[in-house]
DNA sequence: AGATTTCTGATTTACGTACATCAGAAATTC
DNA sequence: GAATTTCTGATGTACGTAAATCAGAAATCT
């Protein structure tokens, strides 16, 4: 039978209000009583019943996430993992309230940091933008004690604990190497197709991309990045253009979101056996762009797994404990048409 | 605020017993009281604290864990999964044992599956070989009412409850495919070392790569498979024979266990930028081989998911409960050298 | 030595659910 | 209408921890 806080009790030979000090380290305990208890502890292997404890303490958590607006289907994803956290608020002890902000706009997100911050919650998740205005509003909400994780883009300089997503350069790196190999022994120069070069993780795609590109294919020529801005209907003009003016286009990296428009150029066009594409973001469309070849290969990051990990990691800094950074880690997937989950995801 | 069995009993006019009857469906309310009652749940929005009900409950659940010995890293860092779990049993309220047998040995499987059907466990979960003395023992443990999930390789045939492990055709197929596009533009034959055909996950996985080599590399020339028994020396011998007799090989598929024999095959020929290796499972060998280009990609099931979705399945089916098919779905992943986990895995 | 401060113990209530018991009310049967 | 049988209510205990209160013991200071 598991030990409990009276069995330390006992076997310390102090009263079950001097375990819980030690327990909760509140004051009141004498050194050499502290050692004894924690003595018993050991001895004993107690480790604290979570469940009974968060019972006790019936403690909540309210959060606040603060995502974009606009119809790419990540984001929307992103907000539907948020709303099915919320659902789970009940069991997880959280109490979560969304804030929305126009895509790609500095001055807004500030400002719903600001509203966030007033509202004093336990935590912040946001969506970030690489902006000066943003870390200043991040580091006054970390001043006043609120826990602040970046999700899917981060914000380096900033004091945020934690960021929830991958590695964009590392996804990137993948793949840059991914384009390389499958364009061995085929002429032909790479476009690359980005959402905004303001956001963290558009940047770092980029940079990891090109330098796997050089490394995996070393006289292969990249064309200069062009900006979707994550719209479906801009980025389908803009590739038909591309598509039109290159030929012998042998690749496209499309590093951020929009995925419809690229598909629909791609397929209009004729072109989508002979253009090997890469893109992000598993969605209905891509997926099936994968599973016809329209999409050679898929790098995806799971927004379900991001949002837990945020909530996770803003509990236990909102509770002063520490993160175990494997856990929390988000990795890459890739996916060929061969290894597609069965659900529509 | 979260509503109680009290909110509950205070809506409906009832007493706690009542609702207790009600929530719990025991017998011994009418039907007029049991829709009030339900509706007054509905209404409320109730939703059982799980925390305080397992608390109440203190109900235990008694694991089986049936893994094979040898030295091959994958299994053993199953058995380290298990492990971490069992520390993690005060806190997921269960008790897990485990037994060890022989590899690919399917008369002791069977005869620790009645070993473990003597202890009358809630669950076992077992590393199955696919042969009809160990369909029996699943099904006897079924018709015991003992929850069964197969875990890494599964059994078809048999009662068993869920398969913890990833679609091997489709991981086969995954393998098939990067093969097929790496080698684009170069000849030579392609090699396949499996551990035994005796388990279905090899059988699978050999199935999925030959099928997405004809599809994707049509004229390629398929070397017989070679079996190692997931044992490195054995494999690495193997692999040299191979080496020495194929100086035009293109690539290697090894599906199996007993890597670090190919790469030490690989390594000492010469052959290692060369040849065109892919691999399963992410050890602290195949990462370094993967890093340096000995490996050109890996496949990867994490063993700690299936772990413990073995574990909530079993948990689950011991109660009666459905399980959520797509929470459970153990994905395949592949690993480049540019995606690779920081943590050593 | 007396007053003060600092520790420690004992005890109680609470969290939300499970489960058992017993008594009384309602429905059913004869 | 009396005797059953079947429901329902009231009540209490338990799970393991948190947290508060109050009283007494020990240490420290004057």
């Amino acid at each position: 039978m598991r030990p409990t806080v009276h069995d330390i009790a006992a076997k310390a030979g102090v009263s079950l209000a001097t375990v819980d000090r030690v327990l909760n380290n509140r004051p009141g305990v004498r050194g050499v009583t502290r050692d004894k208890v924690e003595r018993a502890i050991t001895t004993l292997g107690y480790v604290r019943d979570v469940a009974a404890a968060n019972l006790a303490k019936s403690r909540i958590y309210p959060l606040i996430f603060i995502l974009p607006e606009g119809d790419n289907t990540f984001m929307r994803g992103l907000a539907v993992e948020v709303e099915a956290a919320k659902v789970r608020s009940a069991v997880e002890r959280t109490a979560i309230t969304v804030l929305s902000v126009p895509a790609f706009d500095r001055a807004a997100l500030a400002t719903a940091l600001e509203k966030a911050r007033a509202l004093a919650p336990a935590g912040v998740a946001v969506v970030a933008i690489d902006a000066l205005e943003v870390v200043a509003a991040v580091d006054r909400l970390r001043e006043d004690g609120i826990a602040v994780v970046t999700l899917v883009s981060d914000l380096p300089g900033s004091s945020r604990d934690h960021f929830a997503g991958v590695d964009n350069i590392a996804a990137g790196r993948t793949a840059g190497t991914l384009m390389g190999r499958f364009l061995s022994g085929r002429e032909g120069p790479v476009a690359i197709v980005a959402g905004s070069m303001l956001v963290r993780d558009h940047r770092d795609r980029l940079e990891g991309f090109s330098a796997a590109m050089a490394e995996s294919a070393p006289g292969r020529r990249l064309l200069p990045v062009i900006e979707g801005h994550d719209d479906p209907a801009e980025v389908e003009n803009l590739v038909s253009g591309l598509v039109a003016d290159h030929a012998d286009l042998a690749g496209i990296y499309s590093l951020g979101a929009g995925n419809r428009g690229l598909i629909a150029a791609l397929e209009k066009a004729g072109r989508q056996a002979d253009i090997c594409a890469i893109a992000h973001e598993l969605t209905p469309h891509s997926r099936a762009a994968l599973a016809s070849g329209t999409l050679d290969a898929l790098l995806n990051q799971d927004a379900g797994h991001e949002v837990r990990s945020a909530i996770r990691v803003l509990k236990a800094r909102a509770d002063g404990l520490a993160v175990i950074g494997a856990q929390e880690r988000i990795r890459i997937e890739i996916f060929l048409r061969d290894n597609l989950p069965v659900e529509p995801a």
